[in-house]
DNA sequence: AAAAGTTTGTTTAAAATTTGACAATATATT
DNA sequence: AATATATTGTCAAATTTTAAACAAACTTTT
C-alpha cells in the first residue's frame, strides 16, 4: 500500500468486524451504510469513507454484503493470520487474558504463560502451563512469539518488555501502568485501566454540570 | 464551565497525571512543557494548550510546579471525589478489577461484587462478598452506585446494563464484548479487548510491509 | 424495457485538531 | 540593578478529520 491509513480509521475497522460479525450471526445478508450508520450510531459518509481506504467493497443500488466485507475486514486486520501471545503475569488478569474465550477463534494462541511466583510454576490456567519467568529466554529461542501480553505491575514490566525486545518481539499488549519504551519498528497497544476510569470520573462529574 | 472541551483533550489528561505521578515519585518539584514533552514523546504546544483548557497553571521562565499540577489535574478528573463501584460478574476479569489496588487510592471504592453462579454466592473476593444478582434491585435500592463495571459475557450485559439504567446508575465501565445502548445522560466508557488485540494485528501486518 | 428509486465512491466543503510563532513575563546571571 | 535567558499563554497557520453533496452505476418496480 502506497498511502499511510490513519490510525482514527484503524481505531474504527474492529467495531464495523464486529457489527458484521453480529448481523451475521442474526442472518442479515446486505446491509448499506446508511443501515449500518444507524445501528453504529456514526454518519453513513463515515462509514463510506473508511471501507474505501482499502478498497471498493460495495455496489451501487445494492449496498454490502455483509459475510464479504466481513471476510475483508477481516483479512485487513490479519485476523486470517495465526499469531503466538505469550503472557507475562499469571495473575487476575493474566488469567483473564488467557481465558478469553473468542481469541482463539480468531488466530490467536497463547503458548506460554510465565510468572515469576514460584508457587505457580508447573500449575495450568486454562490447560497451560505457567513457566517461571527464568524460563523465558530458553522458550523465546525455541518458539515464535509474535505477541507478548504484559500483565505485571510497572516496576517489572519495563525491564521485561526490554528483555523481550532482545528477544526480537515485536508486538506487546500492555496492560502495566506505564508507558513501554521500545523501538520504533516494535508495535505496542496499551490498555491502562486508571485512565479508562479517570476518564469515567470526569464525565460523571461534567454531566452533574450540565 | 462554558467552553466545551474536546474529548481528545479528555483522554490525554489521565497520561498527564500519571506521567506528573512519577515524576512526584521521583522527587522532581518543577518541570516545564518542552521537558515534558521529551519524557511523553508528545509536543510542548500540546501540552501547553491541553492544560490552559482548565487554567493558566504554569509561570514564565519557570514552568509547571509538579505537586501543584498534579493536585489541580485530580480535581479536573474528580479524583477527589468518592465513587462507588459495583462489578457485575466474578470471573477472571471481575477479580483482576476487583483486586487492583490502584483504585482505592485514587477514590474508587468496590462496594460489591455481583454473579450469576450460585456457588460463588457468598464466597469473598478481595475482602467483598459476592452477591447473587437477584439481590441487585434489594442493592442498588440502599447503596449509591456511581458506577458498574459490566464484566460477563454480551448476552447477559445488554440485560443488566438495562436494569441498571432503570435502576439510576449513572455511569458504566464495559468490558463486554458489545455496545451498551443507554440515554445519552449515561456515561459508558467501554474497554473492548478483543478489538484492542485487532489492533495489534493490523500493526503487526502493516510493520512488515515497510 | 423503460422509469423510478437506491446507494456507492469520490469530490468538495466544513470543522476540529495540532503545530508553530511570539509577545509578555517571569527567573537566573552578571 | 541591569541584562540575558527561559518559558508560559495565546494567536494564527497548517494539517487532519469529518461531514455533506452528487454524478455514476446498480437494483427494483411498473
Amino acid at each position: 500500500m502506497s498511502e499511510k491509513i490513519s490510525s482514527a480509521v484503524i481505531k474504527r475497522l474492529p467495531r464495523y468486524y464486529r457489527h458484521l460479525s453480529e448481523l451475521l450471526e442474526m442472518g442479515v445478508e446486505r446491509i448499506s451504510s446508511r443501515e449500518l450508520s444507524e445501528r453504529m450510531k456514526v454518519t453513513a459518509s463515515q462509514i463510506r469513507q473508511d471501507l474505501n481506504n482499502f478498497g471498493g467493497f460495495g455496489q451501487q443500488g445494492y449496498g454490502y454484503n455483509v459475510k464479504y466485507l466481513y471476510d475483508e475486514i477481516a483479512k485487513i486486520l490479519g485476523l486470517d493470520e495465526r499469531h503466538n501471545v505469550i503472557i507475562i503475569g499469571a495473575g487476575n488478569l493474566g488469567r483473564a487474558i488467557a481465558g478469553y474465550g473468542n481469541f482463539k477463534k480468531r488466530g490467536f494462541v497463547i503458548t506460554a504463560i510465565f510468572d515469576i511466583n514460584e508457587e505457580l510454576r508447573g500449575k495450568k490456567i486454562n490447560g497451560i502451563e505457567v513457566k517461571g519467568l527464568d524460563e523465558l529466554d530458553e522458550f523465546a529461542k525455541t518458539n515464535k512469539i509474535d505477541i507478548a501480553a504484559i500483565a505485571i505491575p510497572k516496576t517489572g514490566a519495563v525491564k521485561v518488555a526490554d528483555k523481550l525486545v532482545k528477544l526480537g518481539v515485536k508486538a506487546f499488549w500492555n496492560f502495566a501502568h506505564t508507558d513501554l519504551n521500545v523501538p520504533n519498528d516494535v508495535v505496542v497497544e496499551s490498555v491502562h485501566l486508571s485512565e479508562s476510569l479517570m476518564r469515567i470520573s470526569y464525565n460523571l462529574k461534567r454531566r452533574k454540570e450540565d
